[in-house]
DNA sequence: GGTTTTAATTGGAACGATCCAAATTTGTCA
DNA sequence: TGACAAATTTGGATCGTTCCAATTAAAACC
């Protein structure tokens, strides 16, 4: 049943010419006259040849694979998929392709898909760490001289280039928003304490706040699992406090959806009674009843600004880290309330 | 900085032996002894080995890559995602890597990507196919003996085993369990008509209806897009039919979202005033409010199963195709009203 | 026609691992 | 201790491609 593998010798000896020629053609040299090219090609589609790699670029210098790695902390939240497909994208088209692994925020998989990855000759890894990621693990890569682009987390320390969106920023204009539209008392929901981008948004919060000659009791910023679930659980602690808030801002859209399930379970309705702004603006957040108010950090775009970087990175064959963060936009929909309080800039379900 | 890579024969210089007993070490052969493999260990450790699977497989006679391919229609879509995530994790654990690839639905690009795999000398793929797949896409594979599993979408004609959910069985228990709630106008949603998912889930319907002693009138069952969006569209366009129905099963889960969406627009309530019934189970099913009532075919589960069918076939060497039917149960949550009228199987929220 | 230029083609050595048969060391036993 | 077996180790040869220097064929020039 399994054929063997056609190689170019059976090419250049089907085709008469020699091996030498064969490869010629097969990377479109210019040297190699059009008859025999045609001649060549004739016989490479009429025997069914397939091209190994693995043996060109064991041959090509320093293995340049065409292949690049990516790794993500959670793939079934759709952010992560997204980011994966708009990598997908650019990568594709620059004629690599992509190995993608799951680490589901596991560090020791996530060492083990890397060394993987690594053995298999990836010309560059884009990287959104799993939680607890230490600069000691992506060090062996770039001492190889592998490119490195981080996204999403930063990885205090490493050397490499980075790409996240603006966390501070995004959450000060969600605050700012809610507080002009008759907010005082404004909750932050959901997203774990020990991570990098959590203390980036609350911080956000923090500073628009005061700026706004607000209290940002500590009671108002509940953590939570960054999930639906997580949300459900925020918010629910979040209405047990003798003087309730009246707006959230949440870790991200996944949190603010479960924002949304607990306060219709209290017989709330988000966007009504209470204001809700996600971050992230995942595709359903367009689609969903309310809509949701959510900081834009375009998940797609950003894979395929990490995937440019990268092989810029690697067609440029030397590697100066550089971080670049993402300006993001709040979109205004209908679960902040913003669309019946003020400028209608509501938008059609 | 791109330092160049160690080899095996650096490495065996370094500890004084051959390259043959570096190689034997490095697969963990137990002809060598203990010392020795001590000191190559420590070696290779010192030196920042890494181990070069390319050349490695290139020797090996008939290309066992240790890769297997996934190519999904829409990486966007959760229920894909967590199919790959599912398949990752078996694969990874039998010491594979996945090459994974979103084809967006596109024919061209799926051709392309299964093309490149193949350059790469994958030893199995799952793809879960873009619409308009024919069996000559997959031809070539099986007939250089590479096993293919096909997942969630049939390619008739096309010698490969599949996995697919019983499409038929699950939508027929869906309509009778709406039967039995009381339910006679009953609609199915969703989908785009021309393919054969669709039409064993549309089958399904009819012949429950039938059995129910009930009219499936044809303008009950309305496509659209099979997505969250479809879905407002769809049940938009059931409501303005004269005589409304009262129930619908649609035809995956983000078309039921998308049903939940449209009916909240017209002031209507999941669950309460229209009963809702989705196929997939995916994630969010069962944390949206209300739960969705689903036909549950765990992705996740079912990736795992698609990666067993494709190794054990890997393993055997030989592919002889079978088609698998995974068998679906319904999942009685809120959507569908049956937790007030009857048995009070009410999940909380 | 002979010589130089240009265009096309080619054989062999490499890439980094594995495999195999053969060589070496070590151990066992009479 | 010598013979024989078992345990280790080891040089090529090899996988399928690309690279390089060198060769051949065709064209152009005086």
């Amino acid at each position: 049943m399994a054929k063997e593998r056609v190689t170019v010798v059976e090419i250049a000896h089907a085709a008469g010419v020699s091996k030498s020629t064969v490869s010629l053609v097969l990377q479109g040299s210019p040297l190699v006259n059009e008859t025999t090219r045609a001649k060549v090609s004739a016989v490479i589609r009429d025997l069914g040849y397939v091209y190994n790699r693995g043996a060109a670029n064991l041959r090509q210098s320093n293995s340049k694979s065409k292949i690049i790695g990516i790794v993500v902390n959670d793939l079934t939240n759709s952010f992560f998929a997204e980011l994966a497909v708009g990598v997908d994208m650019v990568v594709q088209s620059a004629g690599y392709v992509q190995f993608l692994s799951n680490s589901g925020e596991n560090i020791d998989r996530q060492r083990e898909v890397i060394a993987s990855m690594r053995e298999h000759g990836i010309s560059g890894l884009i990287v959104s760490p799993a939680r607890g990621t230490e600069a000691a693990d992506l060090k062996p890569l770039v001492a190889s001289g592998i490119p490195v682009v981080v996204v999403v987390r930063n990885v205090p320390g490493a050397k490499v280039s980075s790409l996240m969106s603006d966390n501070h920023a995004g959450v000060m204009a969600a605050v700012e928003h809610l507080v002009g539209i008759g907010h005082r008392r404004i909750a932050f929901l959901g997203g774990f304490a020990d991570t990098a981008v959590f203390g980036e948004r609350l911080e956000g919060y923090r500073d628009a706040m005061r700026k706004a000659g607000l209290e940002a009791a500590d009671d108002l910023v509940i953590g939570s699992a960054p999930s639906r679930a997580g949300g459900v659980d925020a918010v629910t602690r979040a209405l047990a406090i003798v003087d309730r808030p009246t707006a959230a801002v949440c870790f991200n859209d996944a949190v603010a959806f479960g924002v949304c399930d607990g306060l219709r379970a209290k017989r709330l309705e988000p966007g009504r009674d209470f204001a809700v702004v996600g971050f992230d603006d995942v595709i359903e957040a367009k689609t969903a009843v309310p809509a949701l108010t959510t900081i834009s950090v375009d998940p797609q775009g950003m894979g395929q600004r990490a995937a440019q970087l990268l092989l810029k990175q690697i067609s440029a064959g030397k590697v100066d880290a550089e971080a670049i963060v993402a300006s993001v936009r709040l979109v205004v929909r209908q679960s902040c309330g913003a669309g019946r309080l003020n400028d209608g800039k509501r938008i059609a379900s």
